[in-house]
DNA sequence: ATTCTTACA
DNA sequence: TGTAAGGA
């Protein structure tokens, strides 16, 4: 049996994911929603995560201790698609292009994040009439 | 005892 | 996101 497919079976219940991410259930929950993991189910419709569900929710938890939203880790996410696609056809890639790439994703981050920075100040001084 | 879905302060 | 409710 390969590595890539034993990385790939579905063996862990959501509480051991809970304790290996440092996430909730309800982010984990929230993440399926949003498509960036697939865990399996059990006959009893229990989720059933795979290590490399895993290794994505701590890539998540990181992005998340970076202040990055949903919208942000969406995009990186989608974009190491489109990143391994390219790698993919063309096998060969410059050391520069892939400097480049990454750069990219720096950039990605960072805009990301700002956004949510900016609200959060901005915030401070409007006052809300509350009823 | 655990996890699941849905809904809402 | 947290959490309560009601089922499996």
């Amino acid at each position: 049996m390969s590595r890539e497919f034993r990385r790939a079976m579905p063996l862990l219940p959501i509480s051991m994911v809970m304790q290996l991410t440092e996430l909730t259930a309800r982010q984990i929950r929230y993440y399926e929603e949003h498509k960036l993991i697939q865990p399996a189910r059990s006959e009893g419709n229990r989720r059933m995560f795979s290590l490399d569900d895993v290794d994505a929710l701590l890539e998540i938890r990181e992005l998340l201790d970076q202040g990055i939203n949903m919208a942000g880790i969406k995009k990186v996410f989608d974009m190491r698609q489109v990143n391994d696609v390219r790698i993919y056809d063309k096998t060969i890639i410059s050391d520069a292009e892939l400097r480049i790439i990454l750069r990219e994703e720096m950039l990605q981050a960072q805009r990301l994040q700002k956004p949510s920075l900016r609200q959060g100040g901005l915030s401070r001084f409007i006052q809300i009439k509350s009823k």
